[in-house]
This record gives structure tokens, sequence and C-alpha cells, in this order.
DNA sequence: GTTAATACCTGTTCGC
DNA sequence: TGCGAACAGGTATTAA
């Protein structure tokens, strides 16, 4: 699950109980996840503070006052579970353990260890190679219609594959590159390098709509429902396009003349390997 | 340089 | 009911 917002929606959850803290014991309790844990991981986390939780993209950030950073990444299947106290037995995909001067236990579970974690200087984070290779925040303001119309420009590929690139613009997933295009009113299929102009504009504003709602749904899902298996960044989404074939097109609210119901229904599609959403009577 | 296919790993769902 | 196949929300690497 875990795209932009649901890595906000960690992060959010993670700095009352983490920023500030010293923590106290910190363990890997395997070598590997995608890629090998650093040596020394527990030794260079335990007995830091952590002065700062960020996040890029789809990376959380952790920065410590030894001035080193944690960078983390939750894949595909990684999940964030606090336990303020009284935290249950360690389950089989539990890998990593933070365990904070105050009591909180955060753990981070992830069955396919797609997920990663590791350690670089702050002033070296800048040129990490994942990171140094990111596009544009989707929600800074500076990324308006026209700034996304210059990185989809010549580009061959349907427009699906430009917004999963991470490179174009950064933090997007599978499901929320459907939700945004079905929004914008745009065809997956149609190529990158025709989204110019208003089409632009209108696909800008539709992913920082669906990005801003994810958000606030994650927000108010770590308000209203602390859950007792204390997983964080999972929540309550419904989703308008993702995992609906063929069910009717729910809501064609992007201007056009069809007043709303367009008489379309969902289509699945495979396209580079993964599944498309969308409905082809009102994205064009 | 750009684009598509492949690999990584485990658990769940689907179809026969 | 059982069992193998297909599939799952990400990204680095390899091949074309």
């Amino acid at each position: 699950m875990p795209e932009l917002p649901e890595v906000e929606t960690v992060r959010r959850g993670l700095i009352p109980i983490m920023e500030g803290q010293v923590l106290s014991r910190v363990v890997a309790r395997r070598p590997d996840l995608r890629f090998p844990i650093p040596d020394g991981f527990g030794q260079q986390l335990t007995g830091r503070r952590v002065v700062r939780l960020d996040r890029r993209a789809k990376y959380l950030l952790i920065h410590f006052d030894s001035g080193v950073v944690l960078i983390w990444h939750l894949g595909m299947s990684g999940r964030v579970l606090i336990f303020e106290r009284d935290p249950p037995p360690e389950e089989k995909h539990d890998h990593i353990i933070f365990e904070t001067e105050s009591g909180a236990v955060v753990r981070f579970n992830d069955t396919r260890r797609y997920g990663f974690v590791d350690l670089v200087d702050g002033d070296a984070l800048d040129t990490y190679p994942m990171i140094a290779k990111l596009g544009p925040e989707p929600l800074d303001d500076s990324f308006d219609g026209a700034a996304l119309a210059l990185r989809l420009k010549n580009r061959k590929t349907p427009i699906k594959a430009a917004l999963l690139d991470q490179s174009v613009v950064a933090g997007l997933g599978n499901i929320y590159v459907s939700e945004a295009l079905h929004r914008a009113g745009i065809s997956p299929r149609r190529l990158a390098g025709t989204v110019q102009g208003g089409r632009a504009v209108k696909l800008i504003v539709a992913i920082k709509q669906v990005l801003r709602d994810a958000i606030a749904a994650g927000g108010s899902s770590l308000r209203d429902h602390r859950q007792p298996n204390g997983e964080l960044g999972y929540f309550q989404h419904s989703f308008v396009v993702y995992d609906r074939a063929g069910q009717p097109c729910p809501r064609c609210d992007h201007g056009g003349d069809h007043g709303g119901d367009c008489g379309g229904v969902i289509q699945q599609i495979v396209q580079s390997g993964r599944s498309t959403f969308f409905c082809s009577a009102c994205q064009r």
C-alpha cells in the first residue's frame, strides 16, 4: 500500500512517538530486507536522539543528533506498528524494532521484504542515489501544470507509466495514478507527451487533490481509531476506480457535458505489467 | 537517452 | 476440498 499519502500518515503518526526521544534499543532481526541492513545499524542508532522526521516521496527520513539520517522505504508490504506500552509478542515479519526511552515500541513489519533501511550522513543525503534521481514533490506549490507538461514533453510512453516513473514526479504509485487520471478525465493509454497545456493543468490539480484527500483520510484515521494492533499508515479509504473493475463509473465530475453520469463501466487493463483501472467513457 | 521486461519475496485469491 | 497458477500497492537492474 505505501504510496506518498501512506508514508506521510506514518510520518505524522511517528512524530509524537519518536521526535525528540532517545532510542534505548534498536534491533534488526535479520541481516537483510531488500538490501543488506547496514553494519552496526542498531549500535549506530541506540542512544541517539531523534531530532526530526521528514519525508521525500515515499521515503521516510529520520534525522538523528549524531548527524546520521535513517532512510526508510516501506516497499510494497511494509507496515509500521506502534505500541506506546505493553507491546504484544513480536510477529513473524517484524524485522526491525525501535524502543524509545519513554517505553514506546515501533516495529517495521514487511512480509515481502521489498522495503529497506539505510544510514547516511546528513550532508550526503542529497547525493544518495535513490533520493538524487527523484523528480519533484507533487504537493510543492512550485510544481504546477507547466512544470508537469515540461517533464512529460516528448515522452512516448503511456501517461500511466510516466506517472509511475519516480523521476517524472515522485511519490505516486499504482493506485493513485489510476485515481488521478480518472479525476482528470485523461486516458491511461494516452501518450505522456500529449498531456500538455490545459490537460497538464487538469492532471496536476487532480494529482494534488487525490493526494491531499488521502492524507486527510489518513490523518483522521490517526485521530479517530487508535487501532489496538498499533498499525499505522493503513486506513479505510475508498477508491473511485482502483479495484472496481466492472462497476459503473461512480463519479464523472471533471467537467464535460455528461453531467456527472457518463454511463461508463470501470475497466481493468494491464500496462507494463501493472493493473490500471479506468473509465473509457469519460477518460480521453 | 528512453522504454519494456525481469527479478526480488511471501501471502492471498482464483480457477480447475 | 485441494492444489498450482496468478496476482498484489515498488523499484533496481538488465535488455532492447
